[in-house]
DNA sequence: CCTGGTCGCAACATTTGCTGTTACGACTGA
DNA sequence: TCAGTCGTAACAGCAAATGTTGCGACCAGG
């Protein structure tokens, strides 16, 4: 499985910009999220961007601008930071269509797709119950 | 997620050499199995080869070569098969390490780790339930 | 002992998606 | 007006999956 990181830079750069406005700050740039996830802020950016289609972060233009979160992070789950992120299904189908006069290549799709299904939702349920309040509490409950 | 097909075409593989064997034969060719995928032979190879490894198929060389199962679809799951063709983890780590003088940097990989164990070990118990002769069934099931 | 058919495997091309980088216009508080 | 930041496009780099070709290894059957 290919292992992209969206879903866990996404989940830290919520993180960040919650402990940051915890510390009395209004907003967060990309420029120092980017830097605590050492990466380029335009990737920063870019997630964000997706998260803010999702209703989950506000951002602010001109000087003094930056991010900050749309709402509580007890209120947002992974599921929720998961689907802003992630586009397509968890597994794949055939690249080509498969032989549609073989009994096996003519089923094979739907009963898969059927199956997927159902994992797919449990994913989603088990994301569901993770909510960044509770990341970040881990976070910080990382020991020195 | 990139959405990759190898647990998809793996599937389609063991379901066809098991119709096929039930239909009298001793042994089928990654070409046939090529064909009705709509792939080409060489990926059908690489694939089964991963089965065999981990003991799902077994394969014959010389004239009259070919696959054919090493045990009945009912003891295989869809584990076994995602385990024999998926290497890494379902989700990824920050790609460059995080700053580690910095709060979230430094929590942030230990605290989603323990969280996507979880999730994937959720995963893994979804996988294990259904098992290739259930595909199979579904596959038969598909209406003409 | 040959031969034809198939696997095993290496090597390389192609495709796809994610990530990194640069560039620049848009926006706005000071 | 200006400095700082976002928004976004464009492109390069990289990694993994997939597709393709080639060829040696193997072996049942003649």
């Amino acid at each position: 499985m290919s292992a992209n990181s969206r879903l866990t830079i996404a989940a830290h750069a919520l993180a960040w910009i919650s402990l940051y406005q915890r510390q009395g700050n209004e907003v967060a740039t990309s420029e120092q999220i980017a830097s605590s996830a050492n990466t380029n802020p335009v990737v920063i950016r870019r997630l964000l961007g997706e998260l803010r289609r999702a209703g989950l972060v506000e951002s602010r233009r001109g000087a003094g601008a930056g991010w900050s979160l749309a709402r509580g992070l007890e209120s947002m789950t992974l599921l929720d930071v998961y689907e802003a992120v992630e586009p397509g299904p968890l597994f794949g189908m055939h690249r080509a269509t498969p032989d549609q006069g073989c009994t096996v290549g003519y089923g094979i799709q739907p009963a898969m797709r059927g199956i997927y299904d159902g994992i797919e939702e449990t994913l989603r349920r088990e994301l569901a119950r993770v909510t960044l309040e509770d990341v970040l509490r881990d976070v910080l409950a990382a020991p020195r």
